[in-house]
DNA sequence: GTTCTAGAAC
DNA sequence: GTTCTAGAAC
């Protein structure tokens, strides 16, 4: 009979391979009768289970652990399949079955193939390695035997009921399958009510630690993150590795660890080359949300779309938020930190007014203090490029002679900053902001705008995107949601996204660049990121995508970027080909990542990608400048004697050495370390 | 009339 | 092993 040697002509197409080994391969039933249905075949010519002896108990072995396999690659559970021979197969070929018990499947049509795995005639794995084992053999059934077993009633297999033909046994068999799916999506559900959301994002900092994803910096004691909700320009997490909830948690014996966050706190400062250390603000939380411990390095700007709620503010700007050197010191004098009582903490979060951080002026409006804070942010950013104009005139004059050129190239930065956007204050801020609040924010409905389109800032969500396919496009097509701003606001005014989900956390190529980083940082797990994912067995290699699945995955549903790490191309450079006495305006936002920022011009300014920088998107660029050494901070710390590294750090002699600020192996897709980390 | 099954053919 | 179909069962 030539039909009964499909088997075998199956297993010769290697397309038909789930897995395969030196011994055996396993297939997927042509006529699945359940919803997994396998078959794990020897590649030994054995015909039937009929010529099976004990020399044939370690292969029979080797069939069941592939069994085993088959339904691990599956994602199935083996408690779910029952594994076995037909014990009288029609089909050449020794063959096991490995089927799930649901049987429900088109392809169960006969009387005959419900008894032939729900009767006698279905002989389990461990019954006919017992029989083999006692009498070197397996015996074929009478043929009385087999028609009484083949003539047995259609007994479902999941209870007591007795179908008088086989539709109905198959709509049983489906409302089994139905209930318990029904069943299990209950379970869940109610696991799911049981628990607090809340918990699960309590927990979130200690799963950033676990999954090792996003460090900036990574010691054996802390890790440096971003934060993901950023309530300033720079906001920073310094979390210990080891398990304490908060301060309060805290002794004596913690100070050398307060010590390390505080090292590592400077560290992640000392990289914010265009901020100055003493606009940032180190401290702890007392009552705070997160479990796991973690030091806050936050720049005093407070000027994020984050900043939402009362409390926001509170948090840092009461009693709530304690400075490092007043968590030092409790903790060297008495040796612990008190929690605040929940009322307090309450009162605290909701005090009112709010008094800004910078200068007097107090309001009981959230939003009256984010545009006063965003003026603050503004005036800010305008006296540091004054500042820095002022320092590029002080180097050129500091030259041997003033030549031609340099009074011709001074006078240039001179017409620079007087061509500067000037907005002097005619009246004191928290008048201006009073005005504003009185005359309503037409032009920030949402409140004052972040400077996310500024690609050096840390917290801008979009820094780490690839960049855009810079090429002419079409007029824009609306996506499924009607939201253009869904295609990412780069460039353009950054829209709030509302009650969107938190972002996902970013890939590992979100990691700090730059040479500097690697010495310390361990962005390269492996062993996560898939060289090293778990191998199954040595001996059989499963059929697929090329690599080995994940237990537990489904075959073919793996996306080959998953389990390999393929950093992508660093962001924000060129990736499109320039013609060579072309410069680009990506490649002048590339050059600017090393320190020489062009200045813009209103050419670029009608270039369709890139927008005029605004007020907004000047700021975190140009050259290093001395760090102020009084940082409050600082103060009142065992830290005072540390040198300051930076203050000397690539300083720039004249004008000439300029070009000398940029790293030796520099190029335009290496960022240079002013990037915010 | 339709549905289901068992046996023949492959 | 499946598919086809005649005939039984309803």
């Amino acid at each position: 009979m030539s039909w009964s040697n499909n088997l075998v002509k199956e297993i010769v197409n290697s397309k038909n391979h789930i897995i395969v080994t030196e011994l055996a391969v396993v297939i997927a039933d042509k006529f699945p009768k359940a919803r997994h249905h396998y078959l794990v075949l020897p590649l030994a010519d054995i015909p039937s289970i009929f010529q099976l002896n004990r020399s044939h108990l370690s292969l029979l072995n080797e069939l069941h652990f592939l069994a085993h396999n088959v339904v691990e690659v599956k994602g199935a559970c083996w408690d779910d399949f029952q594994v076995g021979f037909h014990a009288e197969p029609s089909m050449q070929r020794l063959h096991l079955h490995v089927i799930s018990k649901d049987f429900v499947s088109p392809c169960l049509k006969t009387k005959k193939h419900w008894n032939s795995f729900n009767t006698d005639l279905f002989v389990p794995f461990e019954k006919l390695v017992a029989q083999v084992e006692k009498d070197n053999c397996f015996t074929r059934f009478p043929k009385s035997l087999k028609d009484d077993l083949l003539a047995t009633p259609l007994l479902c297999n999941q209870c007591k009921f007795i179908a008088p033909n086989l539709p109905t046994l198959k709509e049983h068999l489906a409302k089994h399958l139905e209930d318990r799916t029904q069943k299990s999506q209950n379970y869940n559900l109610e696991k799911m009510a049981k628990h607090d959301p809340k918990d699960y994002f309590r927990d979130e900092l200690s799963r950033k630690l676990k999954d090792k994803k996003n460090f900036i910096i990574e010691s054996d004691r802390a890790v440096v993150i971003k934060a993901d909700f950023p309530k300033s320009q720079y906001h920073f997490r310094v979390v210990a590795k080891e398990e304490l909830r908060d301060v309060t948690q805290l002794n004596g014996d913690h100070l050398p660890l307060l010590d390390h966050l505080m090292d590592l706190a400077h560290e992640v400062i000392e990289k914010q080359d265009h901020l100055e250390p003493h606009h940032f603000r180190i401290g702890f939380k007392v009552n705070t949300f997160w479990n796991r411990l973690n030091l806050h390095v936050i720049s005093d700007d407070f000027y994020s779309v984050a900043m939402k709620r009362v409390r926001h503010w509170n948090s840092f700007n009461s009693e709530l938020f304690m400075p490092f050197h007043v968590a030092h010191m409790m903790l060297s004098l008495q040796g612990s930190i008190d929690p605040i009582s929940e009322e307090k903490c309450k009162e605290l979060q909701l005090k009112l007014p709010l008094h800004c951080n910078q200068c007097e002026f107090e309001t009981n409006l959230l939003l009256d203090l984010k545009f006063h804070l965003f003026q603050h942010w503004q005036g800010r950013e305008r006296e540091w490029k004054q500042k820095k104009n002022l320092d590029k005139i002080l180097k050129m004059l500091e030259t041997t002679s003033v030549s031609e050129d340099a009074t011709s190239n001074a006078s240039e930065i001179g017409k620079e900053s007087i061509e500067m956007p000037q907005k002097p204050l005619a009246t004191p801020l928290h008048c201006q902001a009073k005005d504003q609040a009185a005359n309503g924010y037409a032009e920030y409905v949402s409140g004052p705008p972040v400077n996310m389109m500024n690609i050096q800032n840390p917290n801008n969500p979009f820094r780490n995107t690839p960049p855009l396919n810079i090429k002419p496009l079409a007029s824009p097509q609306p996506n499924h949601s009607g939201n253009h701003m869904a295609h990412g606001p780069r460039g353009a005014f950054f829209k709030p996204r509302g009650n969107m989900a938190p972002r996902a956390p970013r890939p590992m190529w979100n990691a700090p660049r730059g040479p500097q980083n690697h010495q310390r940082n361990s962005f390269m797990h492996p062993g996560i990121n898939g060289f090293g994912a778990p191998t199954q067995h040595q001996g059989y290699q499963p059929v697929g995508l090329g690599q080995a699945p994940m237990f537990g995955q489904p075959m073919g549903m793996r996306h080959p970027g998953f389990n390999s790490f393929r950093p992508p191309p660093p962001t924000n450079y060129l990736v499109h080909p320039t013609p060579p006495n072309q410069t680009s305006v990506v490649s002048q936002v590339a050059l600017t990542s090393q320190g020489a920022r062009p200045k813009w011009n209103p050419q670029n300014a009608n270039n369709q990608n890139r927008q005029a920088p605004t007020p907004n998107s000047i700021s975190n660029q140009g050259n290093p400048t001395e760090k102020n050494l009084q940082n409050p901070n600082q103060s009142n710390r065992p830290y005072q004697n540390k040198t300051n590294k930076k203050s000397n750090k690539n300083k720039p002699q004249n004008p000439n050495q300029k070009s000398s600020q940029q790293k030796p192996n520099s190029n335009v897709n290496q960022p240079a370390q002013t990037q915010g980390v």
